[in-house]
RNA sequence: GCCGCGUUCGUCUAACGGUUAGGACGUAGCCCUCUCAAGGCUGUAAUACGGGUUCGAUUCCCGUACGCGGUACCA
């Protein structure tokens, strides 16, 4: 087998991108990137019972939208596919029937409703519990009359009586288990398809997975597949196992308890940035105090030995500080890519993308989420209906309309309407009415905004322009001191 | 119940026998300031518990507690 660093992210399509799959994947696929290795993605749809129509869609959707790119799977192919093991029954049954030759599964011919009295009987004696064998002791003849009736049975594997089984996992180190607790797992099911153990297994090795980096609740049927890799003479990959990602209670992330679906937060204006940054940093750190990292950074840093043991709460607060770091770093230009189909959706995509580019370049740096450039501007679309009342009471003086009336009058004549120009008007204005600057600035901004916060006065003012601004003013004056 | 894994500020984490246990988010205060943010400074707050080992334990070992995972013809 070759040396090449060849992991594979592989997902049961029995419901959306979960949040602890979409950092599974990233963590294979940082791993994979940082050794210059392979990202495979298959699609382990086994389980006929539970497959959810658009979940392989969903999961190829929200991985290309992380950035996450996939080196060989479904839609790209690559040279071991099939990628969908529904596709790959006939290998799965071959390796079942080899196993049968070898004595290393038997049939199993019990029933459901046998195996569950079986397992309360265990539970009440405190056993461990697992299949008691009694398909094992039938006797050949036995065996070949039901198989020969046709009676319907599963392939489970024999698990050797007395024996350790250990592997070594790159995160939690050396790991064992007794044989006496491992069960004759079932490998091929009653329909013909395989479990997931057979199944991962044979095309972990046809697909020369070199690493397997998986979810913690893994950890205890990783025996069987080592057991597995054994009975067909296999090189073991190696393993990791990662922590899992928590619930704020601590309990395993879930729905009920926030957003457990990755396609919920692009909606929230959630950057791809933050999210995969947020992510990568939930059981793993760069080791130094480093906190902000694009995509190349994190290939370039990350390690599976800085991977924690413990799990992560999910904490949307840092995520949400992150989205802010991101949008920081984005340009104007695209802020208002992203932005367009709020645009679109606010009636705002009249505007000529020019003035919503001076928009974004005043507000980007007091938003959490893109989206709210939409929301916290609206002033910036249009003349503002009211005004703050909290500001009004604070801010506008008995005073104040004498002041605005002549600080409008200037501003209509004042030759250029520059951040500088205005600055000045309103400097020398303040100086002639002997009051400060701010007793100018503040109520402008509640009369041509309607609100008390916002970006720079001066440089809101030359955005929105003259006429607008005297228009806005005009009609304060005459609304709030009426 | 049985098996396995884990446990440092509220949260994410650093420290791989010797640190005033560090950083970040959050939070509180201050500074800056035309508001709001951002930024700067300061404060807040942690090694689960009990035994060992050691000159010295967050760190190594054992036990307890608690949490989590698994215990399917689900993955």
């Amino acid at each position: 087998m070759s040396t090449e660093v060849r992991v594979r992210y592989a997902p049961s399509p029995t419901g959306f991108l979960h949040i602890g799959g979409l950092r599974t994947a990233l963590y294979n696929y940082l791993f994979a990137r940082h050794h210059d290795g392979k990202f495979v993605l298959r699609v382990e749809d086994t389980d006929r019972s539970r497959y959810v129509e658009g979940a392989v869609e969903d999961f190829m959707h929200m991985l290309n939208w992380a950035g996450i790119e996939v080196d060989e799977g479904p839609v790209v192919g690559g040279p071991f596919g099939p990628y969908y093991q529904s596709e790959r029954l006939d290998l799965y049954r071959q390796h079942v029937d080899r196993l049968l030759e070898e004595g290393k599964a038997y049939r199993c011919f019990c029933t459901a409703e046998r195996l569950d009295q079986m397992r309360k009987f265990q539970e009440k004696s405190k056993l461990p519990p697992k299949y008691d064998r009694t398909c094992l002791r039938l006797s050949a003849e036995e065996a070949r009359k039901k198989l020969e009736a046709g009676e319907p049975h599963t392939v489970r594997m024999r698990v050797p009586d007395d024996a350790t089984v250990g592997f070594s996992d790159l995160i939690r180190g050396e790991v064992a288990f007794s044989s006496f607790n491992i069960d004759d797992q079932v490998l091929l099911k009653s329909d013909g398809y395989p479990t997931y153990h057979l199944a991962n297994v044979v095309d972990d090795h046809y697909m020369q997975i070199s690493h397997v980096i998986r979810g913690e609740e893994w950890v205890s049927s990783t025996p069987k597949h080592v057991l597995l890799y054994r009975y067909f003479g296999w090189e073991v990959p190696q393993f990791a196992h990662l922590p899992l990602l928590l619930n704020p209670d601590r309990s395993k992330m879930s729905k009920r308890q926030g957003d457990v679906e990755a396609r919920a937060y692009p909606p929230k204006g959630y950057l791809r940035e933050a999210l995969v940054n947020f992510i990568a940093l939930l059981g793993w750190n760069p080791g130094d105090e480093r906190e902000i990292f694009t995509m190349e950074e994190l290939i370039r840093e990350f390690s599976i030995d800085r991977i924690h043991k413990a799990g992560a709460v999910f904490n949307l607060e840092k995520l949400n500080w992150l989205n802010t770091m991101h949008i920081r770093r984005k340009t104007d230009d695209e802020i208002y890519e992203l932005l367009s189909g709020e645009l679109e959706r606010s009636g705002l995509s009249s505007f000529p993308r020019e003035y919503v580019l001076r928009v974004i370049a005043l507000m980007k740096e007091r938003i959490n989420f893109v989206g709210e450039i939409v929301t916290f501007s609206g002033y910036f679309f249009q003349d503002p209906d009211s005004y703050d009342p909290d500001g009004v009471r604070k801010r506008w003086k008995p005073e104040t309309k004498s002041h605005l009336v002549r600080l409008t009058d200037e501003l209509d004549k004042v030759p250029s309407f520059t951040h500088d120009a205005l600055e000045a008007v309103f400097r020398d204005c303040a100086e002639a009415l002997s009051i400060k600057a701010s007793d100018l600035i503040h109520p402008v901004r509640l009369a041509v905004s309607g609100v008390t916060l916002g970006p720079g006065l001066f440089e809101m003012l030359e955005v929105l322009g003259r006429e607008a601004v005297v228009r806005r003013l005009r009609t304060a004056i005459a609304r709030v001191s009426a």
